[in-house]
RNA sequence: UGGGGUGUAGCCAAGUGGUAAGGCAGCGGGUUUUGAUCCCGUCAUUCGCAGGUUCGAAUCCUGCCACCCCAGCCA
């Protein structure tokens, strides 16, 4: 029985139960968000986890709205949650739920509860009660109302269901006992009075459960055979297990804690992401530096690269803080696979051909991705007026510099193989054009095409090329915890000034012009872009970077440059 | 200073008394018309610390240390 080895503790603790027969066999988990908000990195890995489960053991899961709370619950929050676990790639089938389904069977329960001596109604204070709570060190005190007879508690709270009363008049407590160590024990309020407007039931309750009361609840009507939540709750487990010990409900649920997912460079923190939105340091809740899954997408993040991530960032209950490098690794590996290749300039330097023959037009065959040949190729025009990288070029180029400088030999990527001759600069020392010469004799095909050169760079032809504005996105922050600064410092204060850099004078090659919303290529030598879903109209793409290629070069001269500070 | 958790490499993470998997990052090399991809190699004499048990300990015992969570009529 070494079946459960190298699995991570919560699907080991299911290979044991379907072996032991616990539930019959039978596996159904849940993702059950507030829809009070926008799903996150940090619910993907939930949601993974959760649909992950039920479909590695032929189970259920459940998308189930935890909706206890009016005030702070809206439908296009549920509307947006369902789009995104979507396309994270989960089903639900018919499996859609809500904590506001079961509000009569709460109900019922309360009363049971009630009925037993296990829960009283409560009148006093918020203030009085959480004076009377006690401390992490000082046993609470029992309510002068905790020994009020059944049937007056009884009476009180049908009249609270009723609408009798107004809000925070009345409370219904659990009675368990105001002097355990663990505060979630100490007489936990189940249900409060809450005239409030709910966004599926309307006006048909004034009374609203707590979480701790409808979860397991919920949990036990749908049947949950393992509900998975994070570390935070742990000591609400008590109170979980707790109420179903004294129902008489169909399931017996079992919660289990892991803990919730850190990537540096990132905060989840909802407070938080919507003061940056509102200070205008990020267009919304979708923007591509969020890390809402929505944000996310417009990114160009594949889901199967998230769901890649979660898988591979593993299950525990430590804390940690995953590096962003295995996001983007897992990101890359998709988009490598994936994306066809293109051509694209982001900081044009205009070339010029001195030996081409004016007004000449060439095509040029590029594969569209070097590995896959079935991905097929594409035309592409060239001229004697080129578009090329202005970092690919150089006056006074180090010995390693593999890319163009005076007098050297390059490779146009795909076509030939060109010198430069001349560096023309402006009046203030600008370069604006290098004037060179191509070997006719080489181009890519040709015999002559295998004479090697070190270098080999992008292009566009400038007659050919297309215009469209690019953004280059990178980390919203400078720190790796912004938001647990040892200081105190506010979590604003680490923005990365160049998280957003727009290049508004990108040359394409023409073909871009008819990418559609959503698509992602790799632009050869520079990264992934993907079309932006927003602001992209049919003709007029907008590209996101989604994340720059893996970068050697880049990476040696930083070092060399720090190794010249020291 | 109550209760609940957690400590294995730079970051994750397996390991369940028999001699430290794997991934990411890093480093070195090879292939390459992307300084990409791909391929090869390298990367913990030691598991928070200190004792103990044992032929044998990351795994068991004792003590200590560090970090995280909890005092909503939020979830």
């Amino acid at each position: 029985m070494n079946d459960t080895a190298g699995l991570d503790f919560i699907r080991q603790i299911i290979a044991d139960d379907n072996a032991s027969g616990k539930h019959d066999g039978r596996v159904c988990t849940r993702f059950p968000p507030e829809p009070n908000g926008y799903l996150h990195i940090g619910h993907a890995k939930a949601v993974c986890l959760n649909f992950g489960i039920a479909l590695e053991n032929s189970g259920q899961c459940f998308l189930r709205f935890d909706d206890t709370n009016p005030l702070k619950e809206e439908q296009h929050f549920a509307d947006a949650i369902e789009r995104d676990v979507h396309w994270l790639g989960f089903d639900w089938e018919d499996r859609l739920t809500h904590a506001s389904d079961y509000y009569q069977q709460f109900y019922d329960c309360a009363v049971k509860l009630i009925e037993a001596g296990k829960a009283f109604v409560d009148e006093q204070t918020a203030d009085e009660i959480r004076a009377t709570r006690g401390t992490l060190t000082e046993p609470g005190k029992n309510s002068p109302y905790r020994d009020r007879p059944v049937a007056d508690n009884l009476d009180l709270f049908k009249r609270m269901r009723a609408g009798e009363f107004p809000d925070g008049v009345y409370l219904l407590r659990a009675k368990i006992d105001m002097a355990s160590p663990n505060m979630n024990m100490r007489d936990p309020a189940i249900y409060r009075i809450r005239h409030a407007s709910h966004q599926r039931t309307g006006d048909e309750w004034p009374i609203y459960p707590m979480y701790d009361f409808a979860h397991p609840i919920s949990d036990a009507l749908e049947g949950i055979t393992h509900s998975l939540c994070t570390l935070e709750f742990e000591d609400h487990r008590p109170l979980y297990d707790w109420v179903l010990d004294n129902l008489d409900l169909p399931y017996r649920p079992r919660q289990i804690e892991f803990s919730r997912l850190n990537v540096a460079y990132m905060i989840t923190s909802k407070r938080k992401l919507a003061e940056l939105i509102e200070q205008g340091q990020v267009g919304g809740w979708d923007d591509p530096r969020m890390p809402t899954i929505a944000g996310l997408r417009r990114r160009g993040y594949p889901p199967a690269a998230l769901r890649d991530f979660c898988e591979r960032v593993g299950v525990t209950k430590k804390d940690h803080l995953i590096e962003m490098a295995l996001l983007e690794n897992c990101v890359r590996e998709n988009l490598n696979e994936h994306a066809p290749r293109a051509m694209a300039v982001l900081n044009p330097l205009k070339l010029v051909l001195t030996n081409y023959p004016a007004d000449q037009t060439e095509l040029m065959t590029a594969a569209n991705h070097p590995n896959r040949p079935e991905l097929g190729k594409r035309d592409l025009p060239f001229s004697g007026e080129l578009w090329i990288e202005r970092d690919d070029f150089m006056e006074d180029a180090p010995k390693k510099f593999f890319r163009l400088k005076p007098g050297g030999e390059v490779r146009l990527r795909n076509a030939y193989i060109v010198r430069c001759d001349e560096v023309v600069k402006s009046d203030s020392g600008e370069v604006t054009e290098l004037r060179c010469s191509y070997d006719p004799d080489t181009r890519s095909g040709l015999p002559g095409a295998s004479r090697k050169v070190k270098g080999t760079i992008h292009w566009v032809s400038a007659p050919h090329a297309i215009s469209a504005p690019v953004r280059l996105y990178d980390r919203l922050f400078t720190i790796p915890r912004p938001d647990m600064d040892k200081d105190g410092r506010d979590f604003k204060e680490f923005l990365n000034p160049e998280s957003l850099q727009e290049k508004t004078d990108a040359q394409l090659e023409p073909a871009l012009a008819d990418a559609m919303a959503g698509d992602v290529f790799q632009f050869e030598r520079v990264g992934y872009f993907v079309v932006d879903q927003e602001h992209s109209q049919p003709g007029a793409p907008v590209f996101n970077r989604v994340v720059t290629l893996r970068d050697s070069w880049a990476k040696q001269e930083k070092a060399a440059l720090q190794a010249l500070e020291k």
